[in-house]
DNA sequence: CTGAAAGCGCTTACAG
DNA sequence: CTGAAAGCGCTTACAG
């Protein structure tokens, strides 16, 4: 039916030895060898069984995912569906090792990605901080020829084979857009509260945030950024204060975690008034929050499909591979009310 | 390393054909003996290689994808990636094979399902015409044992084993809350223009449109809906008819295709007083128009995602596996000019 | 530079 | 009810 490596090595009169070697452009064979088994190939309409070739080499495929130990639900529910997506792969022959290290903290991840260089796995995700010693840990990663994706939260300009994550600055300018447009009837100021600028990623939602209002909604004020360390409680104070302070708010950007705080400080405000609000990630307290109408729209990136694509990258690089850039981009997911999946 | 079939039939003591016998359910083994193979498998912590199992049995999937021969640029795009889906899959030993038929034609699609009855592939993949004799169709073929999955339109009420698409009622209502908060500040007439509201994807997005915007923004008219067959020249006529004769419609719902026209249409229109416009499926005439600033959010579904999945779960349903239910979830997309994909 | 043989982990007739 | 043997499509030492 579907032709085989022996038809091949029969057309071409070569055995399966030298098949195997011109398939997987291995060395040793003379050009006109090699010639006749690509021709035999192409006659045929030969498509290698990756299974069957997976299988032929017996190997298993170890990958190490680094994570930050941090405990906002997004990193939670990132972690759970790395478990899950580990426990199916094992079928697939590929053993993945979760190493949790403390958040924010540039030595132990270094250290953790050191620590990768000694066991070499086939392959490393891991979410960056974006520091010089990370950059040359990573360096050292390629060099051992071992492959290397950065995971939400990207390490620029540095050997890192892909990123599997969305892009901050659009995602801000996104949040721009959907306040101005909320908000277009008003003239009123736009506060935005981060969990810390010296989260990269944090940083570039700001900048594009920013930047695309100055642009295109010039009209409102930008309030100075509020800092809520992506804790509950330290959220809801801020938010309440300036609330209480300032009754010409008219949109809010909240673009890091603690949303449950940014939640009961909006519910405890005057219903009159209250902003137009535009928060980062789907989780129990966003998807309650928007069916409130508290919150107005959410962006989003699918923790499930970035675990499942980082995988997917990985063991593409592993064989050598091309990957489905469709499959692989991470998309800038907008929920409102009434677009959000059943089950939450 | 990983333990298999050999390592539980000696731990077992049994044969390989017994250990297999238990793994894949059929019958044939006492009870004990089962027992005893269970519990080695347990103890081992036996997973088994999928890749070895589809090899061994040598088969090859057959799956028949039945397409409208529409030509609209989301019928195109989904072609096009079924296309590239098939070659891929080629070497995954899934064979796939298109069946054009007229589009909107309920008889022709009958008749392509009752094919498949007789040539008995592995599965069905069908853009669904909901009515009765699609539905008989579709109870043929699953008593048959073929498994059927409908795409981008779901067939009611039927033994489809699964759709793969989006919820169009809950598109309708994202389209109605992002005009409704598009047009907070204003009080005009909103405008909906469909392809045909036979088509029951249509229907049922305007349905959610309508009912979503009674309830939760009654301050707008919702005028008489507009059908333009997705005929580009029919929907830039009838748009530039109404807002020549209404000035006050602040909103339009584009739910068809044809946006071609709906583009020049707003274009030639004043740029003072034109509609905020919300359209469906992103191509390369609606990204234009987001950048241009012409239509103002779109909301789409991802062609090559709806490919894969339905791929994935034809060949789940052959194996009798489970899927990985947020996976196969098709997502409500919603693209601003901030968040659109690069390369298109 | 090339080939014969064994093996990856599972399944499938077939025999008993 | 159970097992021995061959085979799925590829790869890998090893020998020449």
């Amino acid at each position: 039916m579907k032709p085989t490596v022996h038809d091949i090595a029969r057309t071409a009169g070569v055995s399966l030895a030298t098949v195997d070697r011109v398939l997987n452009d291995r060395p040793g064979v003379r050009a006109k060898t090699r010639e006749r088994v690509t021709e035999a190939m192409n006659s045929l309409g030969y498509v290698r069984d990756v299974g069957a070739a997976n299988l032929a080499r017996g190997k298993l495929y170890q990958f190490d995912f680094i994570f930050p130990d941090n405990e906002n639900t997004f990193m939670q529910s990132l972690r759970a569906e790395l478990e899950s997506a580990a426990e199916r792969s094992l079928s697939e022959r590929v053993l993945i090792n979760v190493v949790l290290v403390p958040a924010f903290d540039e030595g132990a991840l270094v250290e953790a990605l050191n620590a990768c260089v000694n066991r070499k796995p086939d392959g490393v995700a891991f979410v960056a901080v974006d520091t010089d010693p990370v950059r040359e840990a990573c360096v050292r990663l390629s060099g051992q020829g071992i492959h290397a994706v950065t995971l939400v939260s990207d390490l620029g300009n540095s050997t890192r084979a892909h990123y599997v994550g969305i892009d901050n600055g659009a995602a801000g300018r996104t949040a721009a857009r959907l306040l101005g447009l909320f908000a277009s009837g008003t003239n009123g100021a736009i506060a935005v509260i981060a969990g810390s600028l010296k989260v990269h990623d944090h940083q570039e939602r700001f900048d594009g945030f920013a930047a695309a209002m100055k642009t295109d909604f010039p009209q409102h004020e930008i309030l100075p950024i509020l800092e809520g360390f992506d804790e509950g409680a330290r959220v809801e104070k801020l938010v309440s204060e300036l609330l209480a302070k300032r009754s010409d708010v008219v949109g809010l950007y909240s673009l890091g975690a603690g949303n449950s705080g940014l939640v009961k400080a909006l519910a405890a405000h005057s219903s009159i008034n209250r902003p137009l609000v535009v928060a980062h990630e789907r989780d129990a307290v966003t998807s309650q929050a928007l069916k409130e109408g508290l919150i107005h729209a959410v962006l989003a990136q699918d923790a499930g499909h970035e675990i499942r694509s980082a995988i997917r990258v990985l063991k593409a690089s592993a064989d050598r591979l091309a990957i489905v850039p469709g499959q692989e981009h991470i998309r800038i997911e907008i929920f409102l009310k009434d677009n959000l999946p059943q089950l939450d």
